[in-house]
DNA sequence: GTCTATAATAAGATAGAC
DNA sequence: GTCTATCTTATTATAGAC
């Protein structure tokens, strides 16, 4: 590259446009969110991406490499989002019945709130966990939940009122089950059987059975 | 090109190859299944489905007129298969634990092997249910399980051993959720938690302890 | 670091002979 | 009904100026 060096000291700035590299990075990601989440990876088009971003198709590239590359760099945000607000949660300081309740009503809010990791979780399974695979962040940062629910089960059955034997991801598969299929499957269900997944009372009532589900699950 | 019509019309038959509409349609339809699942509607290539087949990509056009509507065929016949094993189930003339049992251990099998109809069912909510809508067949085919469903939760209630006020539509749900999630998302969870769901222990486990857990949540 | 223009190729769909 | 060859457009990725 040749360096035009013979520029007047005086007149205008270097840079007519502010270079924020981190804010461009970003930009680019939201927007990739967006469009793996409503394509999944092979319906998604760079072009798109590029047109929800204040930038242009050149940077995604100067950024990712390739369209692979920024669906992994998805894929680690959407999981990373959910260790946030688990670690948070401190169901051991709580009666086990209540620390249960906690944990189920936060997975049903998470996953309610964030149709978006659902999405992606999907279209990874599609692709048969190809890619989350490449992230070795992803598997460590989901040991938590376990453990903390281990430690709950075990308080719960040596009080007493939890039966013996439970295994934390047992009980935890059966959370997630629920609260993952009923935003995963909103769509054919909802046809189907002509329920509309995003009305107020349907979420509350679903929200209160799951809990009354895994409390008569556990209880001794 | 030039037409060569000098053939001696008393050689070779009209047709060396024998025709049979059914079945070459049969074959695309076979085909493609294997690649919507593998691929996603998008992903999938026509071309790929003809490679699969052992006919042309011409008779694909010729039968189905686009990807889309061959999509729409595969989405049809692989909810069309539940239909015919479900209706068989006689539930009611079973205790009601027993009939229970059955259903439970019913869906979790037809999941089990039917691998290609669970991912089919993902895309189709990766899609937003858009082409399941384009579907008439689809919707009125599955009402037969909440109709058997609720005849036996009333069974149930009446003689005392099940709760009074299930709803069929919700205890349906917790079955599916369970049943759906082990098999849609064996590739990230099995990941995540170093878990085989192929594993034939690991089957019979979750097999048992779904049937408890709705055993529990119906008990009066 | 950022932009516009473009190369290279892949993929859905069709023409036309037999 | 079936085949091969091909048209047309869309799409990933890159070149090269600033």
């Amino acid at each position: 590259m040749t360096i035009t060096s013979d520029v007047p000291a005086t007149s205008a700035p270097r840079r007519t446009r502010k270079n924020n590299p981190e804010k461009t990075r970003e930009n680019i990601l939201q927007a990739a969110i967006t469009e793996f989440v409503a394509q999944g990876l092979a319906g998604a088009r760079v072009d798109a991406i590029a047109e929800r971003t204040q930038t242009s198709k050149r940077m995604i590239y100067y950024y990712f490499n390739s369209k692979e590359q920024l669906y992994v760099e998805v894929l680690e945000k959407l999981y990373g989002d959910i260790r946030h607000t688990e670690s948070s949660m401190h169901l051991t300081e709580l009666e086990p019945f209540e620390g249960l309740k906690r944990l189920v009503e936060f997975t049903f809010d998470h996953h309610d709130r964030n149709v978006d990791f659902v999405r992606i979780v999907c279209n990874e399974n599609i692709h048969q966990g190809e890619y989350i695979k490449q992230s070795r962040s992803i598997r460590s940062m989901n040991q938590t939940v376990l453990v903390q629910l281990e430690a709950l089960l075990e308080k719960g059955a040596a009080s007493g009122v939890f039966r013996q034997g439970l295994k934390a991801m047992d009980v935890h598969m059966l959370i997630s089950s629920f609260c993952f299929y009923r935003v995963s499957n909103k769509h054919t269900f909802g046809e189907i059987f002509q329920v509309n997944f995003d009305d107020q009372a349907t979420r509350q009532h679903h929200r209160k059975m799951i809990v009354e589900a895994l409390e008569r699950f556990v209880k001794a």
